[in-house]
DNA sequence: GTGGTCTAGACCACA
DNA sequence: GTGGTCTAGACCACA
């Protein structure tokens, strides 16, 4: 599971990206444990500090939560959560970004459609 | 011209952009000389440093060339670089991206087509 | 390893070139870490700015990555890109000059391979 | 005549350059008068700063004298002047950093000879 | 610790 | 006036 991190963004932001990536495509499950921050620095080639970033951003997003001394573990809500903060970013930021984008461009909306399929 | 700057992205970069879209727009235009890296400078209010690093970087992207002791001045094919370049980027990484995520949180392109109108 | 530098060109110049030298004499290997932008700065008495400068330029041409919080590395093909950079510029650049001006001072080849002896 | 700058010299050295082989090949001959500063300005493009910028040069090392009201003149010894001082430099300055160039990339003589013809 | 951004200010050659 | 180089110093996120 070595990852490929962008140069334009912070690994720890990559690495919760990852997350979320694992809980929405059901990798990851509400309820069960997710791999301990050793495991997952290993496995990513990564240092720990760099997990625990993400861990801790995750934390304090009732996204995960930690049990004392047996790691930590999705919450029930994790997906709805997720989802929840993932759509309104998309399409209150990303959404209106890529709409100006196109105008400056000229890119039509058909255009766009055409080639996403 | 006073310009408002976001947190998200360094001053440079975003000086970039709005050089970008000065040249789309045509308010720039090939072969013209553009504003001294002083003049800039005061009129949205950041160092002349700052200032430069923007330029600096138009220029190895042959956007704009400096002509010792007069000034930048767009070059000849300006307008088609930009453009080239940021629609290269918007089909190969920015849409590309945005369908992995309406993929992962299972939007359709019709909902998306709705919403930009 | 303290650098005397020449007034005729910049300093960032020189280190660059001087860059170059340990790259071609094998000094650094590709994939290794260089200096950090500090001890560089620190060991060759100048600016850290003026080292930042080199290792920006030697970055938008692949010789160095950047590696967020961890320095600058050189890339895997440092060598052969740096080579292959520099003989093009002797023989497209330096060498023609040298024969035209050799040319218009009538100096035979000879006489120049004699004196290089 | 207008003349092709490039970006790595003044222009006024550049111009210099051009009055060397101007004499150097016979076309401005000891004795005559050379263009007025006005003249070349025009002739090449150029502000009559930078053509008396190189006129003054060219004054300081006895290449050309002025004569009040009548213009500058090459002066009789301006052939030889120019020809040793343009030798010497060859020979001490810009040979010596070709052979450590060469050395660097391992380019042979017998290579570059070739090449040359 | 690392790179990276920004400021304030000086000084230079060039046009 | 113009770009360009360099310094000193601060502050930031990241690893």
């Amino acid at each position: 599971m070595t990852m490929e991190f962008t140069q334009d963004k912070p690994i720890y932001r990559q690495i919760i990206d990852s997350c979320y990536a694992r809980i929405l495509t059901g990798e990851w499950r509400p309820g069960e444990r997710v791999p301990s921050v050793r495991e997952l620095a290993v496995a990513v080639a990564v240092n720990t500090h760099t997990i625990l970033k993400a861990y801790e951003y995750l934390q304090t997003h009732e996204i995960i939560v930690s049990r004392r001394g047996m790691g930590f573990y999705l919450t029930a809500d994790a997906v709805d959560k997720v989802n929840a903060t993932r759509r309104e970013e998309f399409f209150n930021i990303t959404l209106p970004a890529v709409a100006a984008e196109m105008k400056l461009l000229g890119i039509s909306v058909e255009e766009v459609v055409e080639r996403m399929r």
